[in-house]
DNA sequence: CCCTTGACCAAAC
DNA sequence: GGTTTGGCCAAGG
């Protein structure tokens, strides 16, 4: 399994209505390349992500802002509100609670 | 092998 | 509150 499948697993794994950090990826693969992380998600091979495949939606910064996103922030925010997931001055709406920690 | 580039992070200012 | 700075790791030139 090379870094980028790992990453890919790791977010399969977040659950709808819930969403993770890149920083907690990166511990739940056992690295600290959070950057790189996010560089797996910017050019993956899914191009877009749907419920059923990788959704890299739910990936946010740390800090609770939404982050970046390939086909542009809005989008993202957009996928994430069909998610019960309400953005506020791009940053999350209750981001403490909605963020899903990965079994340790 | 060195250098640059990121959908980043934490601390410092 | 925001912005800058240094650090982090993987990939590509």
């Amino acid at each position: 399994m090379n870094f980028n499948e790992k990453v890919y697993a790791a977010c399969k794994s977040i659950p709808k209505g819930q969403i993770s950090t890149y920083k907690e990826i990166a511990h739940a693969i056992n690295t600290k390349a959070y950057r790189a992380v996010g560089n797996a998600l910017n050019k993956n091979p899914f191009g877009f992500s749907y419920d059923g495949d990788v959704p890299c939606h739910r990936v946010v910064q740390s800090n609770g802002k939404v982050g970046g996103f390939a086909h542009g922030t809005k989008k993202k925010i957009e996928l994430l509100e069909k998610e019960e997931i309400k953005i506020k001055n791009n940053k999350i709406v209750e981001f403490e609670k909605k963020c899903f920690k990965f079994a340790r």
